[in-house]
DNA sequence: GATGAATGAGTGTTCATTCAT
DNA sequence: GATGAATGAACACTCATTCAT
């Protein structure tokens, strides 16, 4: 790979013409497949192209390295999460505080479940670029969605509504994945979620008494 | 690295004689460096060897493999954490569950904050080893202590602490090395420390009051 | 070497166009060269695709493995024996019994030495590859035309031409690389193939007489 | 392995203390049957001092390379085969022509089927050493005898017995290991015993006649 | 004499990337 | 723009051999 310097994070063209746009697609969706089927370490360029039925030539006209494509995955994976959460927080204006938690913790878990075959991966690939800053943007914009429902909540009252948001959104992104691991069967799923929400649910509480 | 054959997890001699010991410590020691300075990317077992100084012969003589050698590196890392969670419980037999959750946020984040470099990549090497296994096991022997714990509370009557400890030991190691990513100044890892303190707390209570 | 598994047997991509043909046939001359000149043991990839003035990488884009660039070269090789012998084969219908014996040997000698330098060191292949069925193949292929000779003799007669074919063809694929390794001057090559031309007749004469 | 230095043929001392004789003898005996069991190519020579119930270091105190324990395996193998002709043509003096020629296939079939899993392997390793020099030593040995018997055959008479008798020999050497590998059935050993014996004695009857 | 830990050159193989066509 | 043949640095791993104990 050679990671550690200066890495192109977008396309190398803006693809505005059909053709371009069809192929750059094509080579996003050859990338998860490759990556649900192959895994990350048998994923390669060739592999890739080949299964986006380009020629490797072509992909590289596209994103500068192995690492931009990757990257660019990853970002559309953020990005579905982290709209996911917004979506969530922007139905639900002047809701109790009772149920954010809930809302917050089922957006993000049925977007996660989604794609749960590829988050270990996409979670793999965020450590391999170091990716801290693409994620930490996401929390950030999850959080800033999570403290506008909280501060517009009906009950709210909080004193650091921004320090709450920060903390769910960090340990929404931390936890989930690490529940996903392990559970297989639904009924764990399901009672995950129900912890998930317990727990959220009484640090805002404990956060709103006083 | 060539994975999906069945891993040898142990050395492939038990070093007895003092030399070996010596060695293999040495070239535990060098693989930590080895990540922490350059990377898993970069991390080659030649480079490894050298940094032990020992020949890459050497090497393959205590560790069937690369996996091999960074699974049990990854071992001893977990192995330090669960202790120091049980150490945390132990210590603690008949407290209130208040103190519980605070007991057991700073051991954990004392002990990772003591290999704080190591950790990010630690935690790709679980991954890139698809070390669920050993993770599952670790989490599992860190809820029992805390279950003890919260069976043991003073104040306790839990419905069912076998989930609550769950569901804190998923959290924690799903949770803080995400806020580990994250916190730069010992401020920030204050404050991380109190919020995920009070959201524990909160949780357990949440539970109690029932 | 890492034998074992399956065995690619074709190139890897079937080369159509020139430049690739072009490739593949260098690596394979190269193949020869370095087989001649350095020996089995001392034949390895890099020395190959130097001397066939080409990358590795590009070796191995035609050639799976080592095992599959020497299991091609041991094919061609056998294919020109047999071609040879059914050449001769072929040329001589309706010929006297006499005169089979002689033309086989002829047939199968100059074929042999117009490799001779190669030709023990093929046979290392063989063993080295396990390729026994490959030759196994190539014996029962020049059976086969020595047996359709035999048939067609015009003072033939003989109860099982089958067994005498397949015992021919075993003697001269076994028998000739033998003589090979001992002759070094032509006077002993002439000797030898007198000498094998009497044993193969007389052979022949002793199954026809009853 | 590195050949095309002078070779030490002989063991580094003469063993004449009992506890070196045992040693050799296990070494030897472990070659034998981590060659048969585990094949040439992972034959290595810590593996040989295991299966002896040796340390390495003591298999170099008495061999100087690899190449030099393998010389011996193949020395002791050739000794029997010669050795076997030698007491079929030695048991037999004054007999007819007609019966040399079993004589001498069948003692020389018979020593090689004692040995059948290893042969193909011996003579592999024969290549690989460049043995040349003692397969001709051994082919020459095997000669004189087949000449001596030839020479005091009752019905003998040929004008050059030597020169039969080289032939004879090379056939032998070349051949016979060639049918082995392809015999499996019992039934089709003895046919293929009975086809060289007619093949033999029929050479030999050829050159009588004039 | 015996041991076995240590050595390190050598090799097969992969794959990101380029560039002539 | 597209192609895919060619590149070659990089890396995991083996094993004959040595030598301090």
């Amino acid at each position: 790979m050679g990671n550690g310097s200066p890495l192109p994070l977008t396309p190398r063209k803006s693809p505005r013409q059909g053709r371009s746009i069809a192929t750059v697609d094509a080579i996003f969706e050859a990338t998860i497949q490759v990556l649900a089927s192959d895994g990350l370490i048998r994923l390669n360029t060739t592999r890739v192209a080949r299964r986006a039925g380009v020629s490797v030539g072509t992909l590289y006209q596209y994103f500068a390295n192995k690492q931009a494509l990757l990257f660019a995955v990853l970002e559309r994976h953020l990005a579905v999460l982290a709209g996911a959460i917004e979506d969530a927080c922007g139905d639900n204006p002047l809701v109790m505080v009772e149920t954010v938690a809930e809302a917050v913790v089922m957006a993000y878990l049925r977007a996660q479940m989604a794609q749960a075959e590829l988050s270990p991966t996409l979670y793999r690939i965020a450590l391999e670029l170091d990716a801290r800053g693409l994620i930490d943007l996401t929390v950030r914009r999850s959080a800033r969605a999570i403290e506008a429902t909280l501060s517009s909540a009906i009950d709210g009252g909080f004193a650091d509504p921004g320090l709450l948001a920060q903390t769910l959104a960090a340990a929404l992104y931390g936890t989930v994945p690490a529940f996903c691991h392990r559970v297989l069967s639904p009924a764990d799923g399901i009672e995950a979620q129900r912890q998930l929400t317990i727990m959220f649910r009484s640090y805002l509480l404990a956060h709103q008494r006083p």
